[in-house]
DNA sequence: ACCTGAACACCGTTCAAGT
DNA sequence: ACCTGAACACCGTTCAAGT
């Protein structure tokens, strides 16, 4: 039966599966993706263009998910509340981001998140070319930590027996995600301090 | 002519070959490996298990050009050295990053470093939970580093209009290597001043 | 021990054919 | 307008056959 009729596929119906099968399975196929929607992969075409667009459209969503809001209280609040909120944002599907690391970004999507956490710096009193390097700052913070959240448990398992600093400091470790979280927090409560501490006039 | 007189391969040349391969061309496919060596491509499974392998390979090699060293001067200038030197490496061959996020890791290659990281952290006063969780800051601050390397100039194209702070921001950006050298520059001070602020005796 | 050729399952994508 | 079936090029991997 083909045109059934009610519509079977949009592109949001196949972004939604598309990020549903990266949640449960890490990964998603086109074939994998049709057989979930119970659609021929061929009818995914008349949809998106291709793979490529289903990662920027999963991107997209997931960005949509953040609210910059209105800056309340400190510069140096605001740029920690929209580090959280950005990291929130990944943390809900963890397993997309290295997808989204493969693949270069064709829109900027996070726009108004860089410019809230630009307009921040300025009020902090940092020069234009400061700006950018404090959020680009953040959003490598932000990325690298949101990586952390998608390791699995095992990457520090079989430690060598030497190196005793290290070996007590993973003893301290319990599961994902809170042991991602605290570092995240306590990175987070570091980087904002120094950031501060670099402010021209201690803003 | 099966079995020539010289050896074609090794896991070593098969790993050479690979990261060419994705310096060059951004990825690299089991044909595409074969065709630079030479050879067929099932040649290739008598030296390695497979795809994951290569990978793993790859990120060994990377990891095994980081000079830990014997810590000079104060521990706050040990870690920064060490951060350094880290990226120095991801630096060198920058789409791979993407790679290595893609997959879990199996062995931890960098298990040197991160002592190295961990006995200064433990060195500035930290307790044992606070050494693993600045480990993972210094940790995912450089590889969220790493990837902003490999990103293209075009991310930052067409912006919208509105937005005066972060398109101010974005006039002073420079080509990459020299933007994202100096993001992580900044963005290292930054981190290690609030690391050197959260000790506990301010040591 | 190690390279080859043939084969397999799988993937992303295209396109004419249907309604 | 939109789903299908068939087809294509490509990929990762296996394995018996060669020397």
């Amino acid at each position: 039966m083909p045109r059934p009729p009610t519509r079977l596929l949009s592109p949001e119906i196949i972004t939604d599966a598309a990020i549903r099968m990266v949640d449960t399975a890490g990964d998603f196929t086109m074939p994998g993706l049709a057989e979930r929607l119970k659609v021929r992969p061929s009818s995914l075409y008349n949809h998106v263009s291709g793979r490529a667009e289903i990662v920027e459209a999963m991107r997209a969503r997931i960005m949509s998910t953040i609210a910059v809001g209105a800056p309340a209280g400190d510069w140096s609040e605001t740029v920690a509340a929209l580090a959280r909120e950005y990291r929130r944002a990944y943390a809900a599907h963890p397993r997309l981001i290295p997808l989204f690391t493969a693949q270069t970004v064709q829109s900027p999507v996070a726009f108004g998140l860089y410019n809230a956490l630009a307009q921040a710096f300025t009020d902090a009193g940092f020069t234009p070319a400061q700006v950018l390097h404090a959020v680009t700052t953040v959003d490598s913070f932000v990325l690298g930590s949101a990586l952390d959240l998608a390791a699995p448990e095992v990457v520090w398992a079989n430690v060598p027996e030497t190196g005793d600093a290290m070996r007590a400091a993973l003893q301290t470790a319990g599961p994902n995600p809170q042991r991602a979280d605290a570092a995240f927090e306590f990175g987070l409560r570091a980087l904002v301090a120094g950031l501060v501490a670099q402010t021209p006039a201690g803003r």
